[in-house]
DNA sequence: GCAAAAGTGTTAACTGTACACCCATGT
DNA sequence: ACATGGGTGTACAGTTAACACTTTTGC
C-alpha cells in the first residue's frame, strides 16, 4: 500500500470447476458418477493434457463476469445453476510459463442439462481423474470437498437435480455427487422439515413392472441458502 | 490461456483481518468486544481513514508468506495463533488509483497477547467501526462471519483463548466472540465430548468474594481441526 | 454461617438413521 | 392375485439447551 509505483503486476486467471451428476444408465457401460468439465490442451504449457477452463481477467471486468464469460464460452449460461467462488492459488512456480495467480470457482449443472460441447472439450469422472494440467487435479479435489459439505447443510441440491423430480430421482442424485449411498425416506424428510422440498401435486406414471407412482417435487428456492445452523454452539429454539 | 502475451497485468495485495477479543475489565469503561486490527492511512487514496493491514504480494512469495511478511511489521508472529484465507475481491473501482485485485485472510490472536503496536495502529471494535478505506468494512464482516461459524464446527476457540484458562473464562471469550451469551457447562459438555478440552490438572485460587476455586483446562490441540462433521446427510454412525 | 462461584445431574427438545409396514399400480 | 416400487409411521440414538442442585472456597 506504501509504495504504489514500484508494485509489481501480475496476470491473474479465474478457473473453472463445474460438476454434473451422471446417472447410471440401464444396460449402459457408462458408468455413473459425478463429472467435471475440462479440456484438452493444445499448446503449452502441458500440451496435451486435460485441463479446467480458465481464462485471465480483463482489465474492466471482475472475476465474477470473467467467469462467466468463460464458461458461456464452453457450455450455454443458463444451464450454469450455482457459481461461487473458491480459494485463490499464488504459487509462484504453479504456472511454469509465468507467474499467474488464479481464483478457482465452483459451478453446478443440473442433470437435466445436456450442454453441447465445443471440440477437445468433455465431462470428466472425478473418480477417475487423468492427468491435469497445472494444479488443476488439486482444485477438483478441493472444489469437490466444498460441494459435498455444502449439500449438507445448505439447499444446493436445487442446482444438480432437475426442476421437478421424485424422490427416487433426488436420492440418485445426491447419493452419486456425495459418492456413497443414502435413504430416500429420510433426505426426503430432512428435506422437507429444513422447508427445501415442495411437491408440485403432480404425479409420475409407475414404471412398466408396477409399482406406485411417484409424487413430483421441486425444490422451493432455486438461489443457493444456508438452511442448517451449524449443529452446535447455536442459540437456543427459544431464543430465535 | 490462450493468449498468453497480451494478457493483462493487475497489482495484487493481501489485506489482513485480525481479530482479538478484548474482554470486559471491570471498573472501566472499556467496552468489552471483538476487536480488530488496523491503522490510520497517512496519504491518498483515503488518507486518515482506517484500513486494514495489507501489501502487494512480491515476486518471489506466495501469499502466504507476504501476508506472514505484512503481519510481522505490525505485531509479533509468535502471537498469529490461527491464520487462513478467505474470498477474493475484483471489483474493478475497489482502488480509485488503480485496479487492485485482493484476497483477503483472518487471522486471530489470543486474549493473552498484547502486542506493541506501532504508530497509527490500533484495535477497532467490530461493532462500533469507523468509515473504512475502500472496501474493507465489508471485509471485516465477512471475516466476522466465517469466525462465528467456525468457532461453531472446528476448534478454532484455541486461537482466541489463553493458552490455559477456567471454564468461566473460556465462556467470556466465547460470549464476545460470538456477539452472544453462552452457558459455561454446556460450552464444557460440548467441547469435552469431541476431544477439544482437557483439564491441566492444576487449579486456580478463588476470587477474593470467595467462591470454589476453577478448574484449569487448555485446548488439545493449538492446530486448526474440523471437530464436528456437518450435521446431515452424514452417514449413520453404525456405517463408520 | 453465608455468599459467591464452580461443577454436576437431570430433563426436554430436536434431529437424523434404521427399518417395518402400508399403499397404489401394472401385469 | 401378486410382484414392484413409493410413501408413512415408529423406534432409537445422539446432541444440545435450560436449569435446578450440590460442592468448595473466602469472609
Amino acid at each position: 500500500m506504501d509504495q504504489r509505483d514500484s508494485t509489481p503486476r501480475y496476470r491473474h486467471e479465474v478457473v473453472a470447476t463445474v460438476f454434473r451428476v451422471r446417472l447410471p444408465v440401464t444396460d449402459t457401460a457408462v458408468p455413473a458418477g459425478l463429472t467435471v468439465l475440462a479440456w484438452q490442451r493444445r499448446r503449452d504449457p502441458y500440451e496435451g493434457r486435460w485441463a479446467l477452463p480458465s481464462g485471465p481477467v480483463q482489465p474492466t471486468e471482475s472475476m465474477a463476469e470473467c467467469i462467466t464469460a468463460i464458461l458461456a464460452a464452453k457450455v450455454d449460461l443458463d444451464q450454469i445453476a450455482h457459481l461461487e467462488q473458491l480459494d485463490t492459488r499464488s504459487d509462484p512456480d504453479r504456472d511454469p510459463f509465468e507467474r499467474t495467480i488464479a481464483t478457482a470457482y465452483l459451478g453446478l449443472v443440473p442433470v437435466t442439462e445436456h450442454p453441447t460441447l465445443p471440440a477437445h472439450a468433455d465431462w470428466l469422472p472425478v473418480d477417475r481423474l487423468p492427468p491435469m494440467a497445472f494444479d488443476h487435479a488439486d482444485i477438483v479435489a478441493s472444489a469437490m470437498r466444498r460441494l459435498r459439505n455444502k449439500l449438507s447443510y445448505t439447499n444446493l441440491g436445487f442446482a444438480l437435480a432437475a426442476p421437478s423430480f421424485t424422490m427416487a430421482e433426488l436420492r440418485q442424485v445426491y447419493a452419486v455427487a456425495l459418492g456413497r449411498d443414502l435413504d430416500a425416506t429420510n433426505l426426503h424428510r430432512v428435506l422437507t422439515r429444513r422447508g427445501q422440498l415442495e411437491p408440485t401435486g403432480r404425479t409420475r406414471r409407475a414404471g412398466r413392472e408396477g409399482g406406485r407412482p411417484a409424487q413430483e417435487f421441486r425444490f422451493t428456492s432455486r438461489t443457493a441458502e444456508v438452511t442448517d445452523q451449524f449443529a452446535v454452539l447455536r442459540p437456543g429454539p427459544g431464543s430465535s
